[in-house]
DNA sequence: AATTTCATGTAATTCGTTACATGATTCC
DNA sequence: GGAATCATGTAACGAATTACATGAAATT
């Protein structure tokens, strides 16, 4: 089952899989994709490549070569039990928590999956958005009007901006149950997958 | 300067700000507090009271007493350096990583602090998040047609959820400079009242 | 000439979780 | 009588950061 630490390996084999890299460019294109939460340090990331080596996740490719002598860099090469891992990590349905932290890496990676996993991990975080705001709107209604004016307005923003998100889902959703085909539309820039107007509630 | 971990710490200083409590009554009012986050355990709880009452943060009440001989519960209160360090944690201004991780604490705890701060934490969030929007939108200009459908779709959304967020901060920001509820449009439930005085004992 | 970027790594430390241990009390 | 909740704690472990250490190549 995945534990809380996976994450590194699934983002490191989710790059590997567009192709060999070493640990440098690794973490620089690590710390561009998730731009918003924390960069990744060094002594994360190469005593997790170590480990990975180890477990025979990805190989060594030799790299000797380099116009000018440059310092010899180290560059991975998924293997197929990487593959087989990435895959297991990209579908697996295990402890909420680790769902919800990896969602955004995992959605990054859609592109290298199947239509059926990218259902199921959408659907899944949906599904658990909507219980967490289940709960939450219960708790508003039970403490009703004992709330302080700051916590409460905290309140409010989180589940209007969680319900936008399911909102988000949804439409991701529906696209992927429609039009699909994995040979997206050559426009990959501007235009967003889906508009939404207005709240066409949960499903 | 406020280190990674003090965030229980703040928490904590900021409930005991409404009145004496023990342990398991705010892990509970934590975990209700922050019920997006994790849920704070109690292998971090009890250590990091331990913690403070060594630092002087905060005194055990005497709490004998108990209608039908119940289990000790331990009462703390919080002294007058705890006081201290409240403000200090909710005003500081240190490393970002720190700030943006604590944001909605020190929100939720406005109630506890004056207008100047809360106006240089709302600001500070807000100049933080627009930096970051800059450098993201920058670099979706460099990398423009390149990248995958999936990333990007997901860099578009993380750049309107901050968008909205900044907004936000900007209506909040001039809820405070003008006299006007914070809840300005009317979105959400009644005008809350701002009333915290009474430290009740979930018994 | 100096600084930034490239490139890899290790050691110490911090923060927090899970699992374990214990026992009283209240609700059904 | 049994389950859930109240209530406090400890030990082992996990994941990731910071700081340290090193050095070549490219840029200004």
């Amino acid at each position: 089952m995945a534990r809380r630490g996976d994450t590194i390996e699934l983002a490191v084999l989710g790059l590997l899989h567009e192709g060999p890299m070493h640990g440098y460019e690794l973490r620089k294109r690590l710390n561009l994709m998730l731009g918003w939460g924390r960069v990744l340090s060094y002594g994360s990331l190469y005593p997790a490549l170590k480990k990975m080596l180890r477990a025979n996740l990805i190989t060594e490719v030799a790299t000797t070569t380099t116009p000018t002598s440059r310092r010899p860099r180290i560059v991975y090469e998924v293997t197929d039990a990487g593959h087989e891992q990435f895959h297991r990590l990209m579908s697996e349905v295990g402890p909420t928590a680790w769902e919800d932290d990896n969602f955004d890496i995992r959605f990054a990676f859609f592109s290298s999956t199947d239509m059926e996993i990218r259902l199921r991990v959408l659907e899944g975080r949906r599904s658990r958005l909507q219980e967490r705001l289940a709960r939450v709107q219960a708790e508003l209604e039970r403490t009703q009007a004992e709330v302080d004016r700051y916590a409460g307005e905290l309140q409010r923003h989180g589940v209007e901006s969680v319900e936008r998100e399911v909102r988000w889902l949804s439409d991701l959703i529906r696209a992927e149950r429609g039009d699909d085909p994995p040979t997206a539309p050559p426009s990959a820039a501007s235009p967003s997958i889906t508009r939404h107007e207005q709240a066409s509630p949960s499903n």
